[in-house]
DNA sequence: CCTAACTGGGTAAGCGCTTTCCCTCAGTGT
DNA sequence: ACACTGAGGGAAAGCGCTTACCCAGTTAGG
């Protein structure tokens, strides 16, 4: 065995096969040109005997082309950002490619700088989630150029406010179908736990959602904003149990922040659904199960992943493609039908 | 600017700035040697102007040393694994690593494979996490041991049974305290949902449990296997229902089954914690809002993460380094006391 | 039989960097 | 003045591959 740090080469494997370098990285690597069965044993063998492994950054750098993909989300212990990462994941895995995972913590600025490093990576393509903020990114739109010049993809989950290719959920539509439905159901006096107020998803749900219930001819819903997690819910929710009058029914605009909202009503002593109803968006797996189980806008999040490397694999179109992505109202426990108590 | 795929490369900003390209190298990307400010300057701009960004194949090639940390789990979609890989983001991110992720969905030959794939990429190091199995995986030993001889560092998370520095969790430890809880609010006829038949992790925590229940006086808990997934605590939970006799406490070895135990009780009309209590193992956040608030052992999974990657980044002992963690019992409402009704 | 067309091995030129090594030039000490 | 040193620029040798390109040996067609 050779000492650590000495990598086995292929002018190893050439050698002790007996064949030129040409000859070997054919054999082994595959190429237009055929070997000579016996050569080709030859050369099998001695890679086997060496435990050899192509150095990747060689052939990269040989043959102008990576197998590695990037993913930006959010935050991989969020399960929506996770579930999408788990079909790039498995996509990614069926088309022989390498998922690079950077996760942004929200900051903007990083989506900019892991942009940056795989484009370093000479990456193939770059998959971008999460949803984009009312302000414009410069710095992003000039690095997805770069990227782009560089010979990379790039593909978007959330809205269509990249030039890239983009998975567009329909967040507003969405959350509309919910109001609906949720009026149908005879609420009529709604909060809202908003999100944060520059967020775009945030923004089209809330709206979308206000849109429904004024539709129906309810009075336009209580809104408080916080952080779109689990904490931020949290004390949306205890801010808007404290300011709002009396409400039937909350809605969450992700599942994330309900998850708080649930926890804040059990602090206070509110009985869900029986005190007050709750609704999320995006469907998270492990919101399905609980009791009350929740009503929420349902995501196809793991499809999202794959279909996000599926466009990746497609030529690029002459102009940004985009992908409308529907959601489905799932209604559970957390909002049973109400008998109007007149 | 250049057509698509033609990256701007060093020599162009040589050129550009009017020197050599050793310059250039050493302006941008630092070294031992120094460089005339007013040339480092004259690079810079060059570099700026043409969007340089330096080929990281290259550079990995040229020093032989790359930033990339794979990180291989079983599930990314599982909260257990997603809250481990944001952690390791997080340090990564500090360290400036990148992270490539793997999923190998439960197949120890997708472990293999993805440790093939980070030798060939030559990364800096792999982090295997996830449950070992019984039977001893000789492939995956070879190529850990290829990996190493190529320079790699390898850490994993769960048991000692890899010969590689690990952050050994202490599950036999946990589950046994955890009972010892449970005995002791009142509970002694226990049932197991134990997990699949051959992962270690599911074998100590159903062992350590029965331990703790039998040295508390009780009878051994009745355990059917599954597994270690929501629907195969379901599945598992409602063979429990169906095949045990009179139980008051429930043990899923991982919270993602008993996830799913909740879900077969609520189907049952089995009211949680009134008829039956559930205990979890893990802690993962999205069951500690839910109501009943869901007892568990607490394991720091973000943590774990980051002392994975602080691991890779300390010099390789002589052998395996074993580091203890320890889970801490979280009693919640899922198991209130029991005033037993003698 | 002779030559044209293949087949398939080897040589060597890159791919885009880093890093020796060499060399010039300015600044020192005497 | 003069050898001596250190600072710093540039040429060029790799790093480990792939892939023209060249060429010898076969085969096939006439």
């Amino acid at each position: 065995m050779a000492q650590a740090g000495a990598a086995v080469t292929l002018s190893d494997v050439a050698r002790e096969a007996g064949v030129s370098v040409a000859t070997a990285s054919r054999a082994l690597n595959g190429s237009e040109r055929t070997v000579r069965p016996d050569l080709a044993e030859r050369v099998a063998a001695a890679a086997k005997l060496l435990d050899y492994s192509a150095n990747a950054q060689a052939q990269a750098m040989a043959k102008g082309a990576t197998t590695v993909v990037g993913l930006i989300v959010h935050d991989i212990a969020d399960p929506y950002f996770s579930a999408i990462a788990s079909g790039v994941s498995r996509a990614a895995d069926d088309a022989g490619l390498l998922v690079m995972l950077s996760a942004t913590l929200g900051r903007p600025e990083q989506e900019v700088r892991y942009l940056r490093a795989l484009r370093a990576q000479r990456g193939r393509a770059a998959i971008i989630v999460g949803s984009r903020r009312t302000e414009r990114d410069r710095a992003l739109d000039a690095e997805i150029a770069a990227f782009e010049q560089a010979g990379g993809r790039v593909v978007a989950i959330s809205q269509a406010r990249l030039p890239v290719d983009t998975l567009v959920i329909e967040n507003r539509a969405g959350a509309t179908a919910l109001a609906r439905e949720l009026t149908a159901l005879g609420y009529s006096r709604f909060g809202v736990l908003a999100g944060p107020a520059d967020l775009i998803t945030a923004q089209d749900r809330h709206r979308g959602f206000t849109q429904g219930v004024v539709a129906a001819g309810h009075p336009a819903p209580t809104a408080v904003h916080g952080d779109f997690t689990r904490d931020g819910g949290y004390r949306a929710m205890t801010e808007l149990l404290d300011s709002a009058g009396e409400l039937d029914c909350v809605f969450a605009v992700n599942d994330v922040m309900a998850m708080g909202a649930i926890a804040a009503c059990r602090d206070r002593g509110i009985r869900l659904p029986d005190d007050l109803a709750l609704a999320g968006f995006d469907d998270i797996a492990t919101l399905r199960d609980i009791s009350p189980s929740l009503t929420t806008v349902r995501l196809p999040l793991t499809e999202l992943g794959e279909q996000a490397m599926s466009l990746v694999a497609e030529a690029p179109a002459g102009s940004p493609r985009r992908r409308r992505v529907k959601g489905s109202v799932v209604v559970r426990d957390s909002t049973p039908p109400r008998h109007s108590q007149r």
